[in-house]
DNA sequence: CGCCTGACAGACT
DNA sequence: TAGTCTGCCAGGC
């Protein structure tokens, strides 16, 4: 038995619901994303799936960081510096070496997200 | 089909 | 915390 990891239209929908919960000041991983998406282990697809999100959607997806808090490779974003800006505006501090301090502004596991609307 | 790559992550060192 | 290796799966060729 076993998930099936599959880009359906819901998993999605689910993202980006999942994605557009993070509240500002906060960051999640992907492997975070995809487990609240409904799909454990499919860090990887949220990565692709976040790839081809477009501007226009509106998507906070600079929240969206790997495990180790570094930021998104420089051909997303306009930049690395880019995706530090904007998460810097929210209040997030980097380290010296230019990461992101994980235990202080990864969502937490058991932490619920709030919905705007609720 | 196989082979390689990737906005990833867990286990170990 | 940082490297390294391995597991993982979708996609492009």
């Amino acid at each position: 038995m076993g998930n099936e990891i599959k880009i359906t239209p819901a998993f999605i929908r689910a993202v980006y619901d999942v994605v557009a919960a993070i509240p500002s000041g906060r960051v999640a991983t992907y492997g975070q994303v995809a487990e609240r998406a409904g799909i454990p282990g499919a860090a990887q697809e949220v990565g692709q799936i976040m790839s081809r999100v477009k501007a226009e959607q509106n998507l906070p997806c600079h929240r969206v960081v790997n495990k180790a808090g570094t930021l998104s490779p420089d051909h997303v974003f306009g930049g690395q510096e880019r995706q530090r800006a904007l998460l810097e505006k929210e209040g997030i501090r980097f380290t010296g070496d230019g990461h992101i301090n994980m235990v202080r502004y990864q969502l937490s596991e058991y932490e619920q997200i709030t919905l705007p609307w609720s």
